[in-house]
DNA sequence: GTCTATAACACGATAGAC
DNA sequence: GTCTATCGTGTTATAGAC
């Protein structure tokens, strides 16, 4: 593993788990097992390093995501449900696959939503933007009547759902498995799948909010799929 | 205003837009026009006053939803949607309400799960597992045949739908809106609102999943509330 | 490409005068 | 209850030898 590996390795863990702001170089170069001046070296600033940080890991997880969609795209089996899957199945599986705490991909994310930065909204958009389009179009797709606003805010509430319930899964948390006195398994990523796409599938099945037409007379024809 | 409410606004506004760590506290007494022992002297150090921001900002919305919860409780009007909407429209009316960018409880809430910390998690876990419990309570109530299992994984999925489509419409972020070409207004509670709620109803209304019922044979007599 | 040494500064916290 | 001054430490970043 060369130095640079190294170092992107360590970052990822230590911002994951710290954040980017509580988490030093020297804390990076000190798990790396690398000289301080290297970070310098090889990223040029903190900064550049987040970025770098952010790409290597967001990419393989699109991938996944993508090539699900195109399968079942190319097999002519798309539904709901399957596209539903496409999407939050390959987050969670990755989140909970490695033995323990590998929560490092969500934690990243949600921390560069909960602290909108420059540096970090880059990265991310131009990561996931595409992504998001592919699927809202598929969505559309395999949702009878389904309106376009509708389809772009129940994705929104599906990337939402999905990442608060990868994250209460952390060992430092495990707020849903407490509450519900052990009856939710939040380690236990099929279950945790099972659930999400079952309420999801409902979710978008619902029909479209009738839009309000300010100022003129309201048609009534757009009332069910 | 006094000194101490002074740095308490001052420290929840820069904790929300920056981070707690990222927040020096020179930066906190800046803002508030106060001295710098001033926060040791008010809280004893920085996590203190972390942990007394959160109480003070967590505290007003939970008694909202207590309230609108009690107040169809006492009516005799409970029912799903009604539910829903106390859980999920006064977070968003707060948090959207004021001139521009108050998003900063939901912001704070984001960062505490992001990065858990034995700090933030007392303060977070003291003021909302209550009030969990008592809506998790009030769905089975009002969905019939709703497993309890599933009454906490939907209850999850609708609070992380919920604080990710508000985190959305920051002043540094709209990008929801900007996917859709303009088509959803992350900026108006109102749309949000029955948006959040006709997917939440349709969700929690999706059948019980089967239980796999590890090797003892299954006793059917749980089917039903 | 890797190291040591160090510059230049920001941090939280406290002591003690008023 | 408010201020100044300062301690001790940790921070990013760079210069320069190897």
């Amino acid at each position: 593993m060369s130095t640079k590996e190294k170092i992107t390795a360590s970052a990822l863990t230590l911002f994951a788990k710290r954040g980017f702001d509580a988490t030093s170089l020297k804390d990076i170069t000190t798990l790396a097992d690398v000289n301080v001046a290297a970070i310098h070296y090889h990223f040029g600033n903190k900064d550049d390093l987040i970025r770098a940080v952010l790409e290597s890991v967001a990419q393989p997880i699109n991938t996944l995501r993508t090539q699900a969609l195109e399968k079942l795209s190319g097999e002519g089996t798309l539904t709901l449900e399957r596209v539903v899957d496409a999407l939050v199945a390959p987050p969670i599986m990755y989140s909970l696959q490695t033995t323990g705490d590998s929560r490092l991909l969500i934690r990243l994310l949600m921390q560069a939503r909960a602290l909108p930065h420059a540096t970090t909204n880059a990265a991310i958009f131009e990561q996931y933007d595409a992504m998001a389009l592919l699927f809202v179009e598929s969505f559309m797709k395999v949702t009878p009547g389904l309106a376009r606003a509708e389809a772009f805010w129940r994705y929104s509430f599906t990337i939402g759902a999905m990442m608060y319930i990868i994250s209460d899964g952390d060992k430092n948390y495990h707020r849903l498995n407490r509450l519900s006195a052990g009856l939710c398994d939040t380690d236990d990523p099929q279950i945790i799948i099972k659930q999400l796409v079952a309420f999801v599938v409902a979710g978008f099945s619902a029909p479209n909010i009738p839009t309000p037409a300010p100022l003129k007379e309201e048609t009534h024809d757009s009332k069910n799929n």
